[in-house]
DNA sequence: TTGTACGCGTTATCAT
DNA sequence: ATGATAACGCGTACAA
């Protein structure tokens, strides 16, 4: 690889001037510059970004850490990763799947080894306790998202308000039997709160045999049946739930939408393609990664807490249909 | 973040010493040796890559350009690259996405510029003109995969082996009237040599009548049709063309595969999901993939032509569906 | 066996 | 405006 130095020979100037020239820092003779830019071109120089990195202390690269997604949500993640950091000059380095503490410390560590200006923690199934005990403090800057982890900056996801869209959506459809099954983590007290929400506004009372929860959908919405409780609606965390729920209704001869309704907190193309489709609501995916990203943009520029106009808290899109019915 | 120099003033060496204790390389006594182990931990040193890259002008990273793959596609394939590059420690940079013979430059000089130890191209969609006028002697050793790209090394799915599978499957099952439409891009005159091989083993003359190129399979089998030439069976390139094809023939009111069968050279989901489902061969992506890093592997260690045993033609597996009919 | 000193390619601080 | 030179953190001949 050609270096600086076979500029500076070229171009009969020193080191100082040609990096001068490349990073339009200080001000240089036009005749000079013209020279330097001859060499350069001549020789097809691209300064080593190792090199750059180790002196100016930036790397212009950002670490990515995923867990949890599907193919295709991977793809889709990556390409834009790939398109927005790309006209900034920076590139990110993967790396994905986590499967405990000791294995999360050991990717952070690697990409902290790497000198990233910052770790973007995306997907999901990432366990609070992994994070107890872990040294923060020589790591770079952490960024989340779709992440409800205390201490770590982020965008996410508004299960509660949410949920409370979810509710007054089938309220307004006559449903004033509303059960609800919550997600196992700790989304679930979010969802909650968003339900209770909803219920106070309405002045309704909270009858605490309407909510249920349990990783298994199939599991959660047997307790409920179990209780005897009538309900015409169910709100559950993700299409993968209300498919268990749909199916497992089936086993008791209850029909959705006909007899039950279901509505999705977080849909996609899972309860797009089942029949009945569901109803629910879609995840602002991309606009919070673009959110992210230019929260990514503060905190390398930034450096320290020059806190701007990021959104960081977005809510669900609702798309209507087919497993929610208007009750007459 | 803690350096060497951290580590030599609590464990009483100079850097020569931790450097060695880490690296291996050389030997260093027993107490040293846990001297220093216990100042690495204590401090949760990592060495800095960045420096040790420039130093030694190894980075451990490879670059990775892509182009025409799906988002699931592409997150398969950097799921497996990140699984297999995180075993040697390694870590790999993306650029997605090639829109002409300067992007192509660009992409590469970027990755060029971040030294990587090689970069690989995957995917589909390169033409061959972009690499005309490349200056490949500065930039890493350029690895490929599923391309066709002289001059490059790499591993490769042999079409020609592939389409005269398919032709001896279609006679194995009574068809003797095969029709091909060739892939628009360099696969095309392997197709074509693969079907022309099939014919001269079983002594059949060739009809260039029964061959036709077009980037469009609607148009493509139009052709074919407007001829006038019987055929009982037509091999296309892939699943999206054979999707074309068995839709234009609808509209010609000819079914498939009750009167013409229909075999795709590189079948995948598309062709599974699709009624009727179609018969055709399947790239072994996985395999070229692994073979591909064991190559890439040879290329780093080897630095020079330290050629080893490693399968770099690669054909398809045969995966029969609906679309290919038994001759009575 | 261990330490010294130099080089990797670049930026940044001083002089000039 | 430009040039020497010291960092940046690490590996490694060479010397001790």
């Amino acid at each position: 690889m050609t270096t600086i130095l076979d500029v500076c020979r070229l171009a009969n100037v020193s080191k100082a001037t040609v990096s001068r020239v490349l990073s339009g820092n200080r001000k240089v003779k036009e005749d000079t510059r013209d020279v330097v830019m001859r060499a350069v071109e001549q020789l097809n120089y691209r300064p080593n970004q190792l090199a750059q990195s180790l002196a100016t202390k930036v790397s212009n690269t950002v670490g990515v850490l995923t867990n949890g997604l599907t193919d295709s949500q991977l793809g889709q993640v990556l390409r834009q990763l790939d398109s927005a950091l790309w006209g900034q000059g920076r590139s990110f380095i993967l790396a994905n799947g986590v499967d405990g503490a000791a294995s999360l410390a050991d990717k952070l560590s690697f990409l902290a080894s790497r000198h990233c200006d910052a770790i973007l923690l995306l997907g999901k199934n990432y366990d609070h306790r992994w994070f107890d005990d872990l040294d923060v403090s020589d790591l770079p800057p952490l960024l989340t998202m779709n992440q409800t982890l205390d201490e770590i900056d982020g965008v996410q996801f508004d299960q509660a308000l949410t949920a409370e869209l979810a509710c007054n959506y089938l309220y307004s459809h006559g449903h004033t039997q509303i059960a609800v099954l919550l997600e196992s983590g700790s989304g679930g007290e979010q969802m909650l709160q968003g339900y209770r929400h909803a219920l106070e506004n309405r002045s309704l009372p909270f009858n605490r045999q309407m909510v249920a929860q349990h990783a298994d959908g199939a599991t959660a919405i047997s307790m409920l049946i179990n209780r005897y409780i009538p309900f015409t609606a169910v709100l559950v965390p993700d299409d993968h739930q209300a498919i268990e729920v749909i199916r497992t209704l089936a086993q008791y001869n209850i029909q959705v939408p006909q007899e039950v309704s279901v509505i999705s907190l977080m849909t996609g193309i899972e309860g797009e393609r089942y029949t009945p489709a569901i109803t629910g609501f879609e995840v602002p995916e991309e606009k919070m990664l673009q959110s992210l990203l230019r929260l990514l943009d503060d905190v390398i520029k930034g450096g320290g807490e020059g806190g701007s106009d990021v959104t960081r808290e977005f809510m669900g899109k609702l798309i209507i249909r087919q497993s929610v019915r208007t009750m007459e």
